[in-house]
Order: C-alpha cells, then sequence, then structure tokens
DNA sequence: ACGGTACCATACCGATTAGTCGGTTCAAAA
DNA sequence: TTTTGAACCGACTAATCGGTATGGTACCGT
C-alpha cells in the first residue's frame, strides 16, 4: 500500500495538465460516447495522450477508474452549476424555473459534451458493478438535493399546503432529463430535451402558482426557443404560456 | 478424434420453442441486464441453453442479433400494448391515464424484467452502431406514435386549442419512463417510476383539464400506490389528488 | 552524492471474445 | 430409398483487452 504522502501541491511536472486529470477528462468522453463496457484502456490513454503504464500508476483497474471518474465528474459538476447564473434571482421559484433554461442553454456541442456520464455509467453498471452503481447513485441524489432545496423554498412561499414533496419534484426533473437524453442519442439531436425542459417548465408552473394576489415571481422566463432543426412538423407551439 | 457422441438429442429435435426464439428471449434479459458490450454470445447461448453453432446459424453476428432483438422487442411490446385492458374506456383521456397506471402495474420481478431494452441499447450503441441505434429509435417512435392516438383524441376533446402537439406529449411521457428506469437502476427499485408516473398523471390531467360543465372521463384512474419500501423517508405524499 | 519516490514508457502475458469450420442429425422432398 | 438441406453441435482460431513486469528518468530530502 502507498503511503499517504501530505504534501501540498504537487510541483507540476512538465506536462500542461495533470496526467491524471487528462485521463479522467478523457474518460468522461468516451465513456459518454461509447459506454462503459465498450470503452477500452487504450481508448482512454489515446485520448489522453498517455501510455498504458501512466494509466495504471495512477489507477489500479478500469473500475477503479470509473469511481474515480464518477468522483470526478461529481466534483466537477457540482462547482459548474453551483456558479451558474440562475442562482442570482431572490424568488425561488425563479431559480428553479432558471435551472430549466440554463440546462437547455447548455445543449451545445457533440451529445457526448452535454449528456450525463452517471446515466450512461448506472445503465450499464446497476448489476455486475455495484459499487459504481453506488456512486452513481450518490451524485445523482446529491444533485436532485440541490436542486431540491430551491424546490422547497418555493414551495414554502407558494405552495405550502401542496400535497407533493420537493425531493420527488427534484427527482422528476431529473428523470425527464436522463430520459430525453436516451431520445436526443436515439434522434440524434438535443431538441427533444428543450421540448422536455418545456412541458417540465409548464409543470412546476402549474405545481407551484404565481401566488393569486402579490408578488408572484419577479421575472419573466425567456421561451426556450425550439428551432434548429427546421423540418420539424410541429407548428409554433414553442412557448409554454400558461 | 474424441468420442462419439452417443447422447442423440431425443426425438423433439425442436426443443420447446424455437431455438431461434430461446435466443432472442434471452437475448432480451441478458442485454437489459448486463447492457450491450459486456454481453458475450456464449452469455445469450448458455442463457438459452443452445451453442455457439446454433447462434451462428441463426444470426450471421452479435450486432445482428441486436437487430432481430430490437425486431423481436418491438413484435412483441406492440402486441402487448395492443391487447392491454387500458385500451377498453371510450374516453380516450381515460384511455391515456389507464396507459400510465397500466405502466405502473407491470413494474414487478426484476430490474431487467420490467426496463426497456430500446433505452439500454440506444444508449450504448448510438455513436458506434447506426444501424442499431435507427432500430431503436423507429420503435421508440412506433410506441409514441400509439400513445399519441389518444392524446390526439383526448385533446380534440377536451383540449382542441391548447399550444402543444401530441407527439410532443407522447415523447414526454416516454421520455419520463425512461429516464425514471435510470433512477430505478441506480437505486435498484422500481418505486421512483410509480412516483415519476404520478406527476405525469397530475401533469396530463392539467393539459387535459376535465371540461368543466359535462362529460368529464367517465372514471376515476385508481391512485397509484406507494409502498413495497417500507424504510422510505417520504411522508404519506402518495397520491397525487388534483 | 545518494537513495527514494513519483511518474511514465514498452514489451509482454493470460484470459476472453467474436467468429469459423468440419461434422452430425433428421425430416421431408424426390 | 436416396438425397437434400436446414438445424445444430463444439472444438478451434485470430485478435483484443485488462493487467503486469521491468526499466528509465526527473526530482526530492538528507
Amino acid at each position: 500500500m502507498p503511503s499517504q504522502k501530505k504534501f501540498a501541491v504537487p510541483p507540476q511536472r512538465q506536462s500542461q495538465p495533470n496526467s491524471k486529470d487528462r485521463l479522467l477528462d478523457a474518460a468522461l468522453h468516451v465513456i459518454r460516447a461509447k459506454g462503459y463496457s465498450a470503452t477500452t484502456v487504450d481508448d482512454i490513454c489515446h485520448q489522453a495522450g498517455v501510455t498504458k503504464g501512466s494509466f495504471f500508476h495512477h489507477f489500479k483497474s478500469k473500475d477503479d477508474l470509473a469511481l474515480a471518474a464518477v468522483a470526478y465528474w461529481r466534483a466537477m459538476t457540482e462547482a459548474f452549476f453551483a456558479t451558474a447564473p440562475y442562482h442570482q434571482p431572490q424568488d425561488p421559484l425563479d431559480r428553479l424555473l432558471g435551472y430549466l433554461d440554463f440546462r437547455a442553454s447548455i445543449l451545445t456541442g457533440e451529445l457526448a459534451d452535454y449528456t450525463c456520464l452517471l446515466g450512461t455509467l448506472v445503465q450499464e453498471t446497476y448489476d455486475t458493478h455495484p459499487e459504481i452503481r453506488n456512486a452513481c447513485d450518490l451524485a445523482l441524489s446529491s444533485h436532485i438535493a440541490a436542486l431540491a432545496r430551491d424546490v422547497e423554498a418555493a414551495k414554502a412561499l407558494y405552495a405550502p399546503d401542496a400535497p407533493w414533496s420537493a425531493e420527488s419534484v427534484g427527482t422528476f426533473i431529473q428523470a425527464v432529463l436522463q430520459g430525453s437524453f436516451i431520445f436526443a442519442k436515439a434522434e440524434q439531436s438535443p431538441q427533444v430535451v428543450r421540448d422536455n425542459l418545456g412541458h417540465l417548465h409548464r409543470y412546476l408552473r402549474v405545481l407551484i402558482p404565481p401566488v393569486s394576489t402579490q408578488t408572484g415571481p419577479t421575472s419573466t422566463i425567456p421561451i426556450i426557443t425550439a428551432q434548429e432543426e427546421p423540418d420539424h412538423d410541429e407548428p409554433t407551439q414553442s412557448h409554454y404560456t400558461d
């Protein structure tokens, strides 16, 4: 067992970013593109521009890398969402709807760039790799819990007696996203994600009705436009007015 | 030469069901449990109780089997849903809500028994196996189209001027199911599927409001009960009354 | 200077895997 | 009866993959 040396920052050797981080970054991309089982160690090494020796120096097995990748993903996404601009509004409902818009706004680039590592991983490993499954479960729950805090605040403000729980709504939102990613992969287009975020938007406006008398949410959430695929058949039903 | 096989196959040359169907049945189960890449041809052969020679007699490759499995799945599920009892009500909204209840009612057995082959397959193959991806896309669209017919009928009856399309709502419903399956795998429990079907139920009741004056839907859809996991934390908020 | 350690590279190995191939069985056509 | 060919079997192969063995290099504290 290697000793747990406690030195502050390893004096950046020579490589641009840390070799370990390059392997993790490569893993995030390749696994999301090809799936976990189909991803070989050599794939990741090649993508990261390092050799197998380096890989097995940093990770004791492929499964160990998967666990590290989940932890890395979790740290990255938590920081990413924590600093996102949708937290600014005072009104929790605005923050919540802002989250949906934010999720729509990041649907750029390739499919493997905006889909979720955890959803991909857990579907392949839930029955064969309990540790990976559990790590994904924890990371997903953590994101839901963060989201549910805004749901809870909005509920307390606008619908304190509603029969649903904030956590249940947070889980529902995440399930819609995960399911939408599957359809985005099938259709090779993120448009379905935007469409489904629109349905979610409308549903949340029903669950948390802008209070009849006074202070509704202070800003109108911009409409999620549905363009990009000019050959779509649905007539302009892009706005989720209620 | 090894000893001659005297163990002549008993007169029933064709074992119970066709060998090809046994391979397909085995494929449905194993792929849903382990994922496509992690599923080996030997896995499927062992599960089906046949040999590799038989496998490659019926399918020219593993990918060929996947295509056949999608077609088989599509035929099975179309027949399964076409004969399901939720089609009986005259009111299309009742049929639609009955679909949700039916989806909840079949969440029994192991995870690999009620999750969707297409969602599992497409997530692993969308970038590497275009033919499989396309077959999954077509099968998913077909199921959505069938569901959207009831949505369309309910819309025409109760919300003819609503700004959403029936196909969009059908896609949303399927995305919720697919995403819920991912969470069911992460949590090792189908309860999240039931919970999310409850949210869908409530959303549809809003999208298609029971007409104010007269003839609303003729039957009250029974509540989807949330039990089975006694150690769950959420207080009894199980019913989606509206 | 020296030994230790983190880091990285390359050759290699055992196990596994998709796919092959020669052969057997048997029902039905000829 | 003979022939045919679909169904089936299982040992074999070539290639791939996860993981190891070994060695080298830069840099540290002493």
